[in-house]
DNA sequence: AGCACGCCGACT
DNA sequence: GTCGGCGTGCTC
């Protein structure tokens, strides 16, 4: 009989024990009995010797599914290890079942249309091709910045370095931030290279995903496109990485395994010693702190291709705001602008960063303001009808709120449904869309919207964060933010980082296919703040100068590290205890660690899905110190509290 | 995680 | 004497 240590996926600190006559290899997926149930877990080792506690027998090995090289395990690992995680549940993600016989039979039938496409490959500009050349003379581990304002042409590179790397028979890891973008990039890398491209996304059906990933793993497909999980796709012969968009904070999963798929990604090529290639319009502090320090090589795309010009840029004072004929949250320059693009038959977008109709319902009568029961936020209306929680869900007919009658209730702010409305009654004959979250819920909605403009028949587009990603309008000349103040008061430390990569992530939607510079109109109560200010000039190495020293000042990352650890429980003084108990058990680590500890203070959001939640953040500008700190009280496992290393 | 076990207060 | 809520501990 041998021995294994297998990793199961639930919350232990360690592997447990199984047996089988056969010889096994180190990564291959078992399913094993635990308690009265069957499960699928990971071989990590083989054991010297027979343990002193009877063990029970490995019921099946997938030998159907190549097995996780050693690499690879290293890698699940420093996962488990880095952001306190069950080895058994961070392996998991690396699996997926083998197809069966009947899927093998109809994949083989799906015959790849070899129909060779016209593939234009795009002649590189000077600038492009130097980045090009300079990232492909290593081909070991390193980290390059592909820094290059928006319509500068980043995803040419891509795919030149891509191609380079096919040509090798090897393989390549492109991660986007969110699926809602992937559909235009997909088409572009699949076009340049057919039948060698896959996507994996949350929101495709299991089975379709299930075939691209084995597709991927058996060796052919030879790149894989996909949000934060295709990272634990264990692809063959790995020869680069590509993150684009780093500095989107969509690559933290804030659940479960809270990693980050940029940080996770630089370890994966790290160990694999393949190079990382990172790129943004507006990298985060901490990637460009990296470049600072010369640990990252930096590469500059410096201007638009076709020597396009960058927009036209202006903030509008909204304290200033006179022409009582328009609402509060539309400037006389914004509206005009509106009335000039339609009449010049050009597009238009329209930025908020807040879906519904209002940010605070009010009751006029009693003063009351109509909370979630559930969590500590302020109910939005939506649809004049319904008061809708934007945390968890929980709505109620507005005509029904306890306190007075539904005409008592004021509902003060501004959401997308309200700017829609108020778009419409000024403008009645153009084409206006509204795409947020309340009125997209899928890929083919989002795909139709973007179609639509593509089409040109779209006049004005309102939305949130979702048109302002990725997306590339030939005909879009003018945006304009309604409020971009909502990205600054936040409780957060990078609000001003935010609110910059917003602006400047917007603003270049404009114009990008136009000799004719696009126009930007950016609405705010806060003109002189350094985050409108210099994201309405472009001024990225300003804005970093300014947020670096102001980081830097508060001891925040990039030049400290983070850890934070949150209680959870649906009684509050429990929640608390528990925070003061392990704050206690924090303050005798720390005492000869060089960290600083802070709290326990509620969390931003105290009250979520009815649970009650502390926070104490450990702050360190010792990676090691902190480490070991949060490894003490990690001894002990419990569901009422966790870890989160690096938080967002 | 998910389940079993055992302690303790409330109620018949 | 019984029921059930809840804290604790275990899974090879």
């Amino acid at each position: 009989m041998n021995y294994y240590n297998i990793a199961v996926p639930k919350p232990l600190r360690q592997p447990l024990t199984y047996c089988s006559p056969q010889v096994i290899s180190a990564g291959r997926f078992v399913e094993v009995p635990l308690l009265s149930k069957k499960i699928i877990g990971l071989v990590l080792s083989q054991m010297e010797e027979k343990p002193d506690f009877e063990s029970k027998e490995i019921l099946k090995v997938f030998n159907d599914i190549p097995p996780l090289d050693p690499i690879r395990m290293e890698w699940l690992n420093w996962l488990s290890q880095y952001y306190f995680y069950p080895i058994g549940m961070v392996t998991s993600s690396c699996f997926t079942p083998p197809l069966s016989d009947k899927q093998r039979k109809k994949q083989s039938s799906l015959n790849p249309s070899n129909t060779s496409t016209d593939i234009k490959k795009l002649q590189l500009n000077k600038d492009q091709l130097r980045c090009v050349s300079e990232i492909q003379k290593i081909s070991t581990f390193k980290v390059h910045l592909l820094h290059g304002v928006t319509g500068s042409g980043k995803t040419e590179v891509y795919l030149d370095l891509m191609e380079n790397i096919i040509q090798q028979d090897k393989s390549v890891l492109f991660l986007l931030p969110e699926i809602s973008l992937t559909p235009q990039l997909f088409q572009r890398v699949s076009a340049r290279f057919p039948d060698q491209t896959a996507l994996i996304h949350s929101g495709m059906s299991p089975s379709k995903k299930q075939m691209n990933w084995i597709q991927t793993i058996e060796g052919k497909k030879k790149i894989l496109m996909g949000a934060r999980s295709a990272l634990f796709c264990p692809i063959p012969n790995l020869s680069l990485i590509i993150v684009d968009e780093e500095h989107e904070s969509h690559f933290k999963q804030e659940e479960k395994l809270k990693y980050h798929a940029r940080d996770s990604a630089i370890m994966l090529g790290h160990k694999y010693n393949i190079p990382v290639v990172l790129g943004s319009a507006t990298p985060s502090l901490e990637t460009w702190h990296n470049v600072q320090t010369k640990r990252y090589q930096y590469h500059q795309l410096k201007k638009r291709v076709r020597g396009y010009p960058m927009p036209q840029m202006s903030i509008v004072d909204l304290k200033k705001q006179k022409n009582k004929e328009l609402p509060f949250w539309l400037s006389e320059e914004l509206f005009q602008a509106l009335k000039n693009a339609l009449k010049k038959k050009e597009q238009s977008a329209l930025f908020l960063n807040r879906r519904g109709q209002s940010s605070l319902s009010l009751c006029s009568y009693c003063g009351s303001h109509l909370k979630c029961p559930h969590c500590d936020i302020s109910l939005v209306l939506h649809a004049n009808k319904y008061l809708v929680c934007h945390y968890c869900n929980y709505s109620i007919n507005s005509l029904q709120a306890e306190c007075h009658p539904a005409q008592d209730i004021m509902h003060i702010g501004v959401g997308t449904e309200s700017v829609f409305e108020g778009i419409k009654k000024l403008f009645p004959k153009a084409n206006i869309q509204l795409a947020d979250s309340d009125h997209i819920h899928s890929a083919s909605q989002f795909q139709s919207i973007v179609e639509q403009m593509l089409k040109g028949k779209t006049d004005i587009l309102i939305g949130t964060q979702m048109i302002a990603k990725g997306l590339d309008f030939p005909k879009l000349n003018l945006v304009g933010f309604i409020l971009a103040d909502l990205a600054l008061h936040t409780q957060d430390f990078r609000s001003t980082e935010k609110c910059f990569q917003l602006i400047a992530q917007m603003g270049g939607r404009a114009g990008r296919h136009s000799i004719n510079p696009g126009k930007v109109i950016i609405q705010t109560y806060n003109p002189d703040h350094p985050a409108i200010q210099t994201g309405a000039h472009l001024e990225f190495e300003k804005m970093t100068s300014h947020e670096l020293k102001f980081r830097k000042q508060l001891n925040y990352p990039p030049f400290t590290r983070l850890a934070l650890i949150q209680t959870s429980s649906a009684k509050k003084d429990q929640s608390l205890a528990l925070a003061k108990k392990i704050h206690k058990n924090l303050s005798t680590a720390i005492q000869t660690k060089n960290v600083q500890c802070l709290g326990p203070a509620p969390a931003p959001i105290f009250k979520l899905r009815s649970k009650y939640r502390y926070h104490i953040l450990l702050k360190s500008s010792s990676t090691e110190d902190l480490h070991k700190v949060c490894e003490f009280i990690w001894q002990k496992p419990s569901s009422a509290w966790q870890i989160n290393r690096d938080p967002v």
